[in-house]
DNA sequence: CCAGACGTTGTT
DNA sequence: GTCTGG
DNA sequence: CCAGACGTTGTT
DNA sequence: GTCTGG
């Protein structure tokens, strides 16, 4: 699954590496540890307004946001239920109340350096590993598949809000780690996951989900220290490979 | 009809 | 055990 | 996701 | 907002 992970770059650095049109005034700065219900980085695609037509041509326009990770759907009575929307499953998300609205029209990539998932030993205790591209990606991130939402608050504010897309863990390495992996997507396959245009369906969500495994395989994992189970830590301290006990 | 839920994970 | 905060 | 709190009274 | 349970 997903339930923590890692930004490593900053928005002015994001908006070059996916081509971003428009960054939001509000920046993103470099964690690596964002928990769900805290900022995260999202990209969307909307209509250019039809002043701007002349300067992004007729196409949907690219922005950076920043957004609160837990989907909070429109009908909502409180934010509070974005503690437990933080992951959508893909098998069943078209369909569900909190996240088929989203799935339709508001499809969204959340860049991510890497991400963090436990493992429960025999005797209680945690042990964490970072998952990341294999070495040769250099500095490219992970695009997670997601979703976004906007919801007011009842003084009139607007909340803009974000869930990552999960399915099976295929038979392999990830799959000994977690049963539940997050749905990648390329770079490239952003223009199509986040298309406004594209009314989203179960059946879009599901190619997705498959042509996710094919990422899968490039990815590496390696045990980091414990520390990172505490939310106040954010350093890139925490990825760095777990010393050998002598 | 109204009231209440709307979710994921893991674990047993 | 279960909820909240980060 | 994990870590940490989980309560009341009164006093400063 | 929309569905389910009573």
């Amino acid at each position: 699954m997903c339930g923590r992970f890692v930004v490593a770059k900053a928005s002015s650095d994001l908006a070059v590496e996916f081509d971003i049109d428009r960054v939001s005034d509000t920046e993103f700065t470099p964690s690596y540890n964002i928990a769900p219900t805290t900022s995260v980085p999202v990209i969307v695609q909307a209509p250019a307004p039809a002043e701007e037509v002349d300067t992004y041509g007729p196409g949907p326009i690219r922005r950076l946001e920043v957004a609160k990770w837990g989907l909070v759907p429109g009908w909502a009575r409180d934010a509070s239920v974005a503690s437990r929307a933080f992951n959508a499953r893909s098998e069943t998300a078209a369909v569900k109340p909190t996240f088929r609205a989203a799935v339709k029209r508001r499809r969204a990539v959340i860049p991510a350096s890497g991400y963090y998932e436990w493992q429960t030993g025999a005797d209680g205790t945690k042990q964490p590993y970072y998952v990341h591209p294999a070495e040769g990606g250099a500095d490219a991130s992970l695009c997670f598949a997601g979703l976004y939402e906007w919801w007011q608050n009842p003084e009139g504010e607007w909340l803009l809000s974000t869930t990552i897309l999960t399915r099976e863990a295929p038979a392999g390495r990830m799959r000994e780690l977690h049963h539940r992996i997050p749905v990648f997507c390329t770079a490239a396959d952003i223009d199509e996951w986040c298309d406004p245009a594209l009314a989203g369906s179960a059946e879009l969500v599901a190619d997705f989900a498959e042509r996710s495994l094919a990422l899968t395989d490039s990815l590496a994992l390696r045990a980091v220290d414990r520390r990172v189970g505490n939310v106040r830590e954010r350093g890139p301290e925490l990825i760095a490979p777990m010393a050998d006990p002598a």
